[in-house]
DNA sequence: AATTGTGAAACACTTCACAGCC
DNA sequence: GGCTGTGAAGTGTTTCACAATT
């Protein structure tokens, strides 16, 4: 399945942890551009990513040279060249499923700052839930789903909603457009393939940490 | 800085991926149990996990071999082995440091349910939140912090704090005996070997998400 | 017959080292 | 001289394929 055919070069497959290192780079980048910052060396960046210097290379490369030999990249042209490859330069939306504690509270973080990916709805299917008002936004009903998103134009969903329920409602994201669910719900959501999922599992993360913590006790005092 | 001495072959270095994976095989173990199957292959298991068979055999193989060939592992056996892996067969403490929106959330999340890492104490640097009641727990002024961490034997933070902030409060739970901690703020967190840092991080998560969201959708309708 | 445990191959990602360019 | 861009080497992880075991 794999052709290695080097036509014209461009467009080779990008990694997948490239991808999620980019949105750290243009933090920094606009950190610097607040600061006037005009340009950054690799060594630069990488003492303020915390990500190697070759590293920032190799993925920057990736998608061309923007940078100028003997000097650095430029700050400005770098962080608008980030947020076009990554679909940040127009505006884009989420919608939330799920106002619980954890939804509301990734709702008013996300909408309190100013943030590239902006939350648009929020719904909930708990009758006592619809109608609150959360950062601006009116919780609405779990039956308006589809069409508010064909009306917002919203690309991504966040799910914050119980285990039992997340399935159903991702079946109904996929459907009506949504190609990006970041996941909070202790379930492995099946999706077809196009359709991006990233998983955040608050007690796997406890309790892989939990591994390093225990073992490793031992080795930090000696005999 | 090799040495592959097979001298006793025990304690090669376990993959970090395969750490990560435990605690998903624990819960589906620990769901089992509760519908009271014995034994379990690892190819119901892998159907039941998400994870591929041959990557669950290996994983477990590292830590010895619990399973029957042409039979299949032990759940009850299998989850009490993971569960003294991972170090979750005592009782361990995480202390949640920030208790707003986020951290309120997460205090609420992790307590409500019975967790095998179970939040022991709340602090937070604002004296208005101080004296607040969350699930049984009161907010505590920071400056108890090293006193409580010692009291509970707590070896897990949850940091939930602003960005500013984070690194100290990070220094002053290393200091006082911390082995892991779970992220949450915006922070690339400076910490010496031995801490385990888990990051989560919203915006990141977000803006990665938006590169196949918005390079993706040519692809889902052609022409 | 079924299923584990595991070397070997394949793949993915990072680090090294340096040629190329400003 | 300094810094980028990139093949090559190295490391980490997954998949393959099958011998070993019950």
């Amino acid at each position: 399945m794999s052709l290695p055919v080097d036509g014209m070069r461009r467009r080779q497959r990008i990694p997948e942890a490239t991808i999620k290192r980019l949105p750290v780079y243009l933090r920094v980048l606009e950190r610097l551009q607040e600061e006037e910052v005009a340009i950054i060396s690799s060594a630069e960046l990488a003492r303020k990513s915390g990500i190697t210097s070759e590293q920032i290379r190799k993925d920057l490369a990736y998608f061309g040279a923007f940078g100028t030999r003997g000097v650095g990249y430029g700050v400005a042209s770098l962080a608008r060249r980030l947020r076009s490859i990554l679909g940040l330069d127009r505006p884009m939306g989420a919608v939330l499923v799920g106002a619980g504690h954890l939804g509301t509270a990734l709702a008013r973080y996300n909408r309190t700052r100013r943030q590239s990916v902006q939350v648009v709805a929020i719904f909930d299917q708990d009758p006592g839930k619809v109608g609150q008002v959360i950062e601006d936004l009116t919780v609405q009903p779990l039956e308006g789903l589809e069409e508010t998103i064909a009306a917002t134009g919203a690309c991504l969903a966040i799910l914050a909603v119980p285990g039992p329920a997340a399935q159903k409602v991702a079946q109904r994201l996929v459907q009506a457009g949504i190609e990006g669910i970041l996941n909070f719900s202790p379930v492995q959501l099946k999706v077809p393939s196009g359709v991006q999922v990233q998983q955040i599992d608050l007690s796997l993360e406890l309790e892989s940490l939990a591994y390093y913590a225990g073992q490793g006790r031992h080795r930090v005092q000696e005999g």
